[in-house]
Parts: C-alpha cells; structure tokens; sequence
DNA sequence: TATGTAAGTGTTCAATATACACTTTATAGC
DNA sequence: GCTATAAAGTGTATATTGAACACTTACATA
C-alpha cells in the first residue's frame, strides 16, 4: 500500500476496558493491579495498546481477554481521552469502551486466576491516570442509558426474578423504586415473559422467574423506548434536637 | 520523559470535523473538496492529523481552523472510526467531532474564501471513506439530543423567533410540530426570555423575538432534560385511483 | 382601505404517572 | 403441625401531563 501520510505524527493508542457486572444486589466492576511500569501495583482498568493489524473492536476484545480470559464480550465505545500528560508513561491516547457482563462462576474462576477483582461501585479505589475519570463518565452513561434503552438482558442470569430485575435498577441509579409502579411499567412493555418457575431459597415465599423476550429487547435495545419513574418518596425521617 | 512503551505499535490519528449550521430554514453542514491525495477532488468533512503536542480537542479546533477560518467552536466527541481499511492512504484511526453553528456573514465568507460548502443535510453528496457514515452517525446522534438537552443556543442568532426556533426543531427531526404546543413547551421550561422587539420582514405581522437564559440553559445542558412531542397529524391525503 | 399572510392564543379530553397498604405464600423454628 | 416471619404479589383513585384542535390579531402591501 503507498504511504501517503509521511510526514505526520504518529501515536500510541490505549484501549482501556470499563467491564460492569451485577452481582449480590450491588453494581460492580472489573479492576486489576498493573504488571508493569509505570504505575505498577497500582489499581487499573483492563488496557493495552492497540495493534497495527486490529480494528479497535478487535483489539478492545483482545486486550481484556489477554487479562482476565473473558471472551466474547461485546463492548460499546465510551469516549476518547488524548489529554497531553494523561499517561505519564508517553502521549498516549486512549480509546476507553464498557460493558456490562452476567458474571457467571466461569467467569468469576478466569478473572481471579488472570488476578482480576470485582469491586462494588460504591468502593472505588484510587485508579491510575484518568481512570477513575472514565469510570466516573461510564457510570453517568449506564444510567442514562437505563432510562432510554432496556437493561438487564446484558447483567442478569437468563431466567431472573422482578425483584432482581428492580434491584439492577436501583443499584444503577442508586435509587429505592416503588415496587408496584416498577413491576407495572416494566410489565407493559411486553419485554418480559413469566416462566411457570419460582426462585427458592432466596426468600420463603419465592419470586416467579421471567426472561427477556428476545425479539422485543433487540427491537427496543435499537429503536430506544422510555423507561423513567420518580423515586419512591423516602419515608419521613424526623429530626430531633 | 522516560518512554516505557517503546514495543508498542504507533498510529495516524486523524479529527474529522461535522459542522452543523442552520440557516434559510434547512439544517446544513460544512463540506470540502479534499485538496490532497488520495481521493484528492473529493466531497470530505474537514479533516486532519493529530499532532503529538496537542490535546484531541485543541488538535480539531485547529483542523478546523486551518481549513476553513472558523475559531473559538466548541466541538464534541461523537465517535471514533477505526476500521483496519477505512482510509485507503494508510491505516488511520479517526476521531469524529461535531458542532453546531450559528453561521454568520462572517463565518459565511471565512469559510467560502477557503473552499468550504454549506450543504442541506437532506442533499448530502459521496464523500471519502467512511464519512457519510460519520454523517449519519452524527444526525442521529442530533437528534437524540433534541430529546434530552435544550439545543439552539449554538444554532440561533443571540435574538430568535419562536417560529424560528420551532422551524429548527423541525429541520433537524424533519417532523412538523404543532405550534401551540411547541410554544407551551418551550415557553414552560422558563429557557426563554421574550423581547420587546418584533422581528420585521419575515412576515407582515412580524414575530417576538427572544432570547435565551444563559444560566437555565446552561443548567439543562448539565443535567439534561425532556423535550419531545408527538409529530403533528399531517392532514389526510385521499388517494384516488 | 381592503386583502393576504404569518403570528399568536386556550381549552377540552385522553392518557399516563404517582401515591399508597393489605394479602398471599412458603419456609423455618418451635 | 402450628406459628411466626419475611418477602412476593396485587389494584385503585387522583393528579399530572400530553394531544388535538380553529379562530383572531397585526401589519404590510396592493
């Protein structure tokens, strides 16, 4: 192939992995200590650079594979850092992409053997660079993407309870729904369909299991739907002096 | 600085610039002929390569900049471009900016002097590579954010009309909206601050200006907001055979 | 001064969102 | 096996918001 382009700069570019999964009731994400310098030891996002002979997508795939042996994990493009000093390894811009992942036992075993750790949204460490910045935007993006495309198909068990269901989205939006109004918007949509099966253990009376209907998720997930309820009003917490 | 990535691969990184501006009533967008190899002659957007002292941001004011004159625009990330193919010259990733301008007399030669087009969005030309789909990808990403966050502050001349403002909603969803209802919606965000000034000429009777709050605005930017309306019924058509 | 053209204005009805509390079910412990 | 417990499940009345719809006003120009 001729080159054109002699005479511009080149650079070094990052991909940087935001992985979410739901586990416990609790929103959580993918972290490791780094292997190398700069930084080493420190708290990071799944990265690496970026291959001459890989579309980002690809390489996006590739890097957080090499480091927790997660595979077949779709991520969608977050935003681009590129600030001058943001790495001070070497200019290096960075090409963050999120995903959110059911974190399944399989899973669970790969991580911890690549020395990946999940930790709860609420307990984020200090990360290097910019990090904690791009979680910080990922974050403000998975929320507003609850109240425009459905959610849950991507971070639940293929069979889950409503109230599971209303747990992710509370652990997301950080947020107490009413339980009634909940199961009534969801329900309309038409996304769930009840199995005759219920869930044991977790309560006595158990919670009957549902799972997406396929076909309608995908056509929601593309064309965008609404999905926004007022917080449930907290109960009146009286202020004695 | 000590580089620690000295393995890595490097990358032309290129900012590819949408300009959106509105005007005589139609959504437009700034194209060039392309005045280098290859696919020199061609329709593009206003593209150029990232240099290694500049942040992304300053890297594509300054691609627009040189090519067309236009200063102090803010532009956002729309997406980044990565196919292993998209730029026949050489492997190069792209990152996508859009803006939206109020194109004055000014800007309107500035940019003419320098071989700039101002193109209705509805006739848009081929352009290079994947551009259309750069294009595409920031249309519809317009006009999601006419749902979720005021727009027209960088559309609209200081002092607008409300059928101004309305024929802008209009032009960017291509859908007609009823006028009393628009009014009561914008009107009922409190975004506006009407005039004592008619607009003359436009029309006989002559239309209030107004003009926006600079703080609501910039607060519904933040936290974003909730605009959207059901598209006028369009009078029946009989179809006769 | 008559005519034409776009601006401006309210109300009714329908749909949707919110607030709110008791009953049911099954387990586990006695 | 009876009872206590803990979470699941369920319906309605009211308030709010959204949609549909047509005439009057103001001004310029002929």
């Amino acid at each position: 192939m001729a080159k054109f382009y002699k005479e511009y700069d080149k650079h070094l570019v990052a991909l940087d992995c935001i992985i979410f999964g739901f586990d416990e009731g609790e929103l959580k994400l993918l972290l490791l200590k780094r292997k190398f310098e700069p930084a080493k030891g420190e708290w990071s996002l799944m990265g690496g650079f970026l291959k001459s002979d890989e579309s980002l997508d690809e390489g996006a795939r590739r890097v957080l594979h090499q480091l927790t042996g997660l595979s077949d994990i779709y991520m969608e493009q977050l935003h681009v850092f590129g600030e001058l000093n943001r790495d001070p390894g070497e200019r290096t811009i960075s090409i963050a992409f999120y995903a959110l992942i059911k974190v399944d036992e399989n899973d669970r075993k790969l991580a911890e053997t690549h020395g990946a750790h999940w930790v709860s949204v609420n307990q984020i460490p200090q990360l290097i660079f910019d990090h904690n910045q791009m979680v910080d935007k990922a974050l403000r993006t998975l929320r507003s993407r609850t109240e425009r495309k459905p959610i849950g198909f991507e971070l639940l068990p293929e069979k889950f309870t409503l109230p599971q269901l209303q747990s992710l989205y509370e652990a997301i939006n950080q947020e107490q729904l009413d339980k009634r109004n909940f199961r009534k918007r969801i329900l309309e949509t038409g996304l769930l369909e009840k199995l005759d099966e219920k869930e044991k253990g977790a309560s006595k009376k158990g919670a009957y299991y549902y799972m997406f209907n396929k076909e309608k998720y995908l056509m929601y997930a593309e064309m965008g739907f609404h999905f926004q309820m007022k917080v449930k009003k907290s109960p009146l917490i009286k202020i004695t002096t």
